[in-house]
DNA sequence: CGTAGTGTTGAATTGAATCAAGTGTCGTGG
DNA sequence: CCACGACACTTGATTCAATTCAACACTACG
């Protein structure tokens, strides 16, 4: 089983070195449309035509980049808007009766972050930049009105949703029922597709959150994501430096998976 | 143990649920329409008015009812319809690769289910009815056309998709970092305030699920499940006789999880 | 250069799983 | 209507995977 997150298209990128873009425009500026925008196939603008994107450009606000650390939102905070994750990453997390965090999500670019605020009117959890990362902001009020004169917009966010619900219920199967490797594996092959997906390296490329984020994320402890790492370059399966995660043997951790 | 949904069958219903209903029409009937259903308050038609709700009238389809162990629809299915739980309970379960099944959510009257397929164009999971059961089937494409024309019905469809999306994250910490005693605490209030929700005793009901069900939900196994609730019988906050819970102690229950 | 945050590794502990009887309940068919 | 068999549930003994506790190493950054 592939873990949430990704429309599964094993497209081979580029052999570029871990975090480096081919060179076109800066992936965190500000002044770029959605409709020349390198992620339009994977985020909201995918099946709209030329004038529909132009509309929808009209409404996205391009925000300044966020540094490390940043709030994009705070739990709590009024809904107002959803996020297409431009450049960068970011984790999302609640905080939990005795402080401590629960990290419920990790995004990366083209991907949608804000959603569970809709319901609700107010942020369920906060989300934090991993990197020096930007966005795109979609004031939704107007992203409703402007599904409503857009049926290929409403089919698409509704599509978004709903895909957003299925990786959730991944999630959940992952956490009921895999042991602490297992787990792992499918958090590397998920994180390796979602690179893919933004024509960066699959089989090579940093973590930008930390072992314990990790382990809140896949309801283990730090220690246990250190050791499960440990365990897998020792049997040859990745290479782990620091950050830096490299995947030799795709066949072998996904068998891991499918035990 | 059981896999979920074997097509077996034709077992016909055990006795009138604990919570006694006003004597209202038979809420299996199939020709109660949306603005007559005592549910319209929490189902789709939330929000519209008398004109819209005849709109939405028009595209349901009121299916007969279910048997205990009659499928909604199974994974991979083509996806057609969400459904509108009318009477009666739900679960929705995976197959993993072992053949074990992983039950990923149970649904209630009032609740939307069926909305995994929408991104993939398949139903990503299998839903059975735990008891006898009926439903209003919405067929997906007409309730985007329709949603086209009623704003009120595209905001409030959002909302339903974002609740489910909050619901899910919910769960999501609850299976990361709470203990087995907190996680059949939080599940009994759930299925509480759910009873509630749909005017039954929110303190006396019946589990149409297993003790494997509510394991395969919660991460858990049967054995752990049928010790927690002699367990919090045993310290007077819960009652158990077979399949009917009584709470006995609100406050205890709650306190278990803000431990 | 020092400090705080991050990561690794080892040893001891433990919560829940597993293994194993045995009882209770219900629907079916004799 | 009763008896049988399948399934559901409980309870106990044992095991084990992951946590906890603890010490130390690395890295990054002001």
């Amino acid at each position: 089983m592939t873990m949430p997150g990704q429309p599964t298209g094993i497209r081979v990128a580029n052999q570029e070195s871990v975090g480096v873009r081919s060179p076109r425009p800066c992936p965190h500026n500000p002044s770029i449309s959605c409709a020349s925008c390198r992620l339009s196939e994977l985020c909201l603008p995918i099946a709209l035509n030329k004038s529909e994107i132009h509309q929808l450009d009209e409404i996205v606000q391009r925000n300044r980049p966020l540094k490390k650390g940043d709030h994009l939102y705070r739990q709590n905070d009024p809904f107002r808007s959803v996020f297409a994750v431009r450049s960068g990453s970011f984790k999302s997390y609640v905080l939990g009766q005795d402080g401590q965090g629960r990290v419920t999500g990790f995004f990366m670019p083209g991907e949608i972050v804000g959603m569970d605020g809709i319901a609700s009117k107010a942020y369920s959890n906060s989300t934090v930049a991993l990197e020096h990362a930007s966005v795109c902001e979609i004031p939704f009020s107007q992203l409703e009105k402007l599904s409503h004169q857009l049926p290929n917009l409403q089919h698409h966010f509704f599509a978004i949703m709903g895909n957003e619900i299925a990786k959730d219920q991944q999630i959940h199967t992952l956490l009921s029922s895999y042991s602490a490797e297992e787990r792992i594996a499918s958090f590397l092959l998920s994180l390796s597709s979602r690179y893919a997906r933004v024509s960066l390296a699959p089989d090579k490329f940093l973590l930008h959150m930390t072992r314990g984020d990790i382990g809140e994320y896949l309801g283990l402890t730090l220690e246990t994501v250190s050791r499960i790492f440990t365990g897998l370059q020792k049997k040859g399966i990745i290479l782990v430096k620091n950050k830096e995660i490299e995947i030799l043997e795709f066949d072998r951790l996904k068998a891991i998976i499918s035990s």
